[in-house]
RNA sequence: GCGCUUGUAGCUCAGUGGAUAGAGCGCAGCCCUGCGAAGGCUGAGGUCGUGGGUUCAAAUCCCGCCAAGCGCGCCA
């Protein structure tokens, strides 16, 4: 039988220090089991961790407590046929077996202390990865109806899908960061509907707003813009003609706001796509005739259905609801999905949605499906609704009410970084708080400006070294030997092993919990250890210690630039 | 009613089936005649919602119950 031997770190090249010790393990436990020194079993699964405990050394690995049972041998016993098959490596000084059966794995000092130049010669790009191995991911979030400005409650996913693309980016993914623009179907009426009342209203015509429309000021200010446009050059037309002319210029003047917006916050897209374009070319007709081919639809009561229920799913749905009223939302969503795996050949698309979508997740993994595209190349992120908080009062947001906060008005009171950090910080899947009033209050003893802190110090030791003239280049680094010293290079050794995890699990959150512990480990450093001394004895320390500032340096602002933060250099 | 998500310190939240469950804020103290005190250090504070089960090992996996949020449209 054959060892199945699957680390938290899967098939991937690029070397990091956790899928390094785990290939030690790996190899260890094989050539025991070739040399007889342990059973052969079945598969196995199994994991190296980073112990919670510093004692417990830097990697630790349970796998001989998991084997115990299988190969009917002590736990200890597995360890120690183990750790004497362990190769020699320069990265590791010690290898012990400890409590139950848990080997544990020290990094040596002087791989440590080397890896201060390789960050440096290296930049952020030290860390980074070929786990996507060039995969082509596409990324697509935020997606708002574009009938308004972006408010408060668009933000978490704006912030996520950006977060999980900067990620992916690092890990070696190749990605597109999509934006889904809703311009056909209902909403999109609707808008363009409020859009021309508000245009005539302008005109000084009295028109009044349907019972379904967009009551709020943003419209107002469109209606007012059309007219400073036109003027009363349409007066001659049809209401519909009006329309037909107005409507695409409301569409691009939300489009540029909402892109003002995002542009704010440092988010950028490599496309924005239109789901107009699915019914006008070819996807639309194309997607469904692959269904029907595989006969995932039907005709009846008027409307074409897609047959969820032969998929699994509680109930169909409908497609096309009537030759006038045209193909549904999710008649278009499977178009999109046609186009995006299809027609564009993405090896994995990655939609990030506010919760309250939640209901769609099945539906679309169904058509996925059903389509004949593996299933597991769709993922879908979750975020849940964040309830913001002004004091005690819950403020309620939505598209159609007028009494919205806009995204805008967050990024004045908080500003765009900590926005970031905030909601990179939390699990998507956690049903968070937001007190806005708290955010602002709290804005110096926030987390955020901590960990910008520390890099504005890091940049004022180097501004001081430059002033004083200290070449620092040739600095020796086995000079730097103390406790603070070292815990600070193992913390910045751990970017690889972060980002390996965070792309892999699809978790951004510990991109902010990663910056902030390496602060805490500069400030502790700063504390302990004087950078630049004025006693010339101290001449070469200062040197070394420099050069381990620098790797610092790298190491949190492209952390912070991961996660689509600024890295200052003052503040 | 059914489904999805969540329940961990006073508050906001981390926690990869592993060793003594952590952080920030708040609270009680201590520490600058030098590179940025927006800092460092110490302490108090927990029946991990609850009851069972699986396992050598459960905050973590499974089942029941309780509570909260969201969803259950020919809206998007």
């Amino acid at each position: 039988m054959i060892i199945m031997w699957r680390a938290r770190v899967s098939d991937w090249d690029s070397m990091h220090p956790q899928k390094e010790i785990a290939e030690i393990v790996v190899s260890a436990l094989e050539s025991a089991i070739a040399a007889d020194a342990l059973p052969q079993v079945g598969d196995v699964t199994a994991t190296v961790e980073r112990p919670k405990n510093a004692e417990h050394g830097d990697y630790s690995t349970s796998v001989a407590l998991a084997l115990a049972s299988s190969m009917r041998m002590a736990p200890r016993e597995i360890a120690s046929k183990i750790t004497d098959a362990v190769a020699p490596s320069s990265m590791v000084c010690d290898v012990s077996i400890a409590g139950p059966g848990f080997i544990n794995f020290r990094l040596d000092d002087d791989w440590l202390r080397s890896q201060i130049h390789v960050i440096r010669e290296s930049g952020v790009e030290f860390a980074h990865l070929d786990m996507g191995a060039g995969q082509r991911v596409q990324v697509e979030f935020v997606s708002v109806n574009p009938t308004g400005p972006l408010h408060i409650g668009h933000v978490p996913g704006a912030v996520i899908g950006n977060g999980i693309a900067n990620i992916l980016d690092a890990a070696g993914f190749d990605v597109q960061r999509e934006y889904y623009v809703n311009d056909a179907g209902n909403q999109m009426r609707i808008f363009i509907e409020s859009a021309y009342v508000r245009f005539l209203q302008a005109q000084g015509k009295d028109a009044e707003l349907p019972a379904e429309s967009y009551p709020g000021e943003f419209v107002v200010e469109i209606g007012k813009e059309l007219y400073e446009e036109f003027g009363n050059d349409l007066d001659g037309m049809d209401a519909d003609g009006v329309m037909s002319v107005i409507g695409p210029q409301a569409l691009s003047k939300t489009l540029a706001n909402i892109r003002a917006t995002l542009s704010r916050m440092g988010i950028e897209y490599d496309k924005w796509f239109s789901e107009q374009s699915l019914v006008s070319g070819d996807d639309f007709d194309e997607s469904l005739e692959l269904l029907k081919e595989r006969g995932y639809i039907a005709e009846r009561e008027g409307a074409l259905w897609f047959l969820g229920t032969k998929m699994g799913l509680e109930s169909d749905s409908v497609i096309i609801r009537s030759k006038e009223r045209g193909p549904s939302y999710f008649g278009t969503d499977i178009a999109y999905h046609y186009n995006k795996f299809l027609k564009r050949g993405f090896d994995r698309v990655i939609n990030v949605w506010g919760a309250d979508h939640h209901g769609h997740v099945a539906r679309m993994k169904a058509v996925v499906d059903s389509l004949g595209v593996a299933p597991e190349r769709l993922t879908i992120i979750l975020n849940q609704i964040v309830n913001f908080k002004s004091g005690d009062e819950l403020v309620s947001f939505g598209k159609r009410e007028d009494n919205f906060i806009a995204a805008d008005e967050l990024m004045d009171a908080v500003g765009p970084d900590a926005c970031h950090y905030i909601f990179l910080e939390r699990t998507p899947g956690t049903h968070m708080e937001f007190d806005i009033d708290l955010a602002k209050a709290e804005s110096s003893d926030n987390p955020v400006f901590y960990v910008q802190y520390a890099h504005a110090r890091l940049c004022a030791i180097l501004r001081a070294a430059v002033e004083r003239e200290i070449e620092f280049e040739d600095g020796d680094v086995s000079l730097l030997t103390m406790d603070r010293e070292l815990a600070l290079m193992r913390r910045l050794n751990e970017l690889p092993d972060m980002i390996a995890r965070a792309a892999e699990m699809l978790e951004p959150h510990h991109m902010p919990h990663f910056a902030y512990e390496v602060a805490r480990e500069l400030q502790r450093f700063y504390e302990a250890c004087r950078v630049i001394s004025s006693d010339p004895a101290d001449a070469e320390l200062t040197k070394a210690r420099l050069l381990l500032v620098d790797a610092a340096r790298i190491v949190l602002a492209g952390t912070l630039n991961i996660m689509g933060m600024n890295a200052p250099e003052r503040m």
